[in-house]
DNA sequence: GAATCCATAATTATCTATAAAATGAAACGA
DNA sequence: TCGTTTCATTTTATAGATAATTATGGATTC
């Protein structure tokens, strides 16, 4: 296997490697990103660092101001309602327009990840778990755009999780997700619809 | 008055600039972005230009393949199908989070601008009245990551209306944006929003 | 038809100018 | 005398220009 360095830029690796910091909380919300010490840390100049930004603040997740630099965005509770809500009717759509494409094995790799959630040890295998669930469920819609803004839209929800219960993880069942698998093997695609709508929605900030 | 040149950065322009061609159809989808050439004509260096293809290519506007460049984004019919739907439900649900908040003075405004796209003579005046028209009516939602996704949606309609009706436009009367007006007028919101949600699926491919 | 070379363009490094922040000194008031 | 405010100076970081490097596509030759 080949190094996949050349592959994609170096202005794509930093971009994903603070993407992860970001949502992971390792980055704090408000906390500046300074272009050469990024640029020294990966060991290359501010010029791929500075589109590495440009990325991550198409992403929702840093601020720029121009001239004063770029930090993480901070995340307010509004904020996170409001993606909540627009992922869940995007989500929404998504499966509408995935589930006459869906097959068994699909829904068998969906089961897999949703059990791999359930039982997760901490907050980065539960978020990656829950992610493979709504990922294989949409995928089929083939709908990259529609997919590309749900994902953007779920780093919110992961820096939340992260935030909320990223140092002490307590694994617990999701019953949507087997609620949403329920209904999908029996082809009750809007009762499934329904249940996913409302699940999202309910990521976002829960009890209140 | 000074110039707001300052204010903002040089990438930030151009990216606006080639955002307008692109959408207007000025640049034809598949065309290639040469940086230095466009560097040349805004008399920059091309790293200003490379800042601002990330954004472009963030909004869907243009494709970079690393080490190969950056072309305008071609749209396909199923492109065009696929972000109206995806601006269908979250017109709907900007229209229902606003409508707590439309005062009769932006009604007004909103017929205003619906008079204006009724009576444009160009597409590039009805592109502008239509926008003014959906952003009036949503903007009260205030959110701001619902409203940002939508705006980059509509690029894709405009696209598509510039390259379809660009050359010879026909003015035509909008029976939906009456429609929606007049729902929202007796506050009969959830009508309101079918409208919208049907009205935003026909912008795309229409007659098939 | 395959391999090599060259031209072109993308990517990244280095260097420079300029704006914003920080530091500190002086002046003023309590 | 202590504290606060204001202004000038210095420091630091961003934005951009220029320069160097590297990959790619096409032409040319074998």
């Amino acid at each position: 296997m080949m190094t996949a360095a050349t592959e994609d830029t170096i202005a794509n690796r930093i971009s994903r490697v603070l993407a992860d910091r970001i949502i992971t909380g390792a980055l704090e919300p408000g906390s500046k990103l300074r272009q050469d010490h990024i640029a020294d840390e990966f060991d290359t100049s501010h010029v791929p660092v500075r589109e590495a930004f440009r990325r991550l603040e198409a992403q929702g997740l840093a601020i720029s101001e121009s001239r004063r630099g770029v930090r993480v965005a901070s995340f307010s509770r509004a904020a996170v309602e409001e993606a909540a809500l627009m992922r869940s009717v995007l989500e929404g759509l998504a499966l509408r327009q995935a589930a006459p494409n869906l097959t068994t094995s699909i829904m068998d790799e969906a089961m897999a990840a949703m059990i791999a959630g359930d039982t997760a040890r901490d907050a980065r295998t539960w978020d990656e778990a829950n992610r493979r669930f709504h990922h294989l469920l949409l995928a089929p819609s083939k709908m990259p755009r529609l997919l590309a803004t749900i994902d953007d839209l779920q780093m919110v929800g992961s820096r939340y999780a992260f935030a909320t219960y990223g140092a002490v993880w307590i694994p617990r069942i999701d019953l949507d997700h087997h609620l949403i698998l329920d209904h999908l093997r029996k082809g009750e695609v809007s009762q499934a619809v329904v249940v996913l709508e409302r699940h999202v929605q309910r990521i976002g900030p829960i009890q209140r």
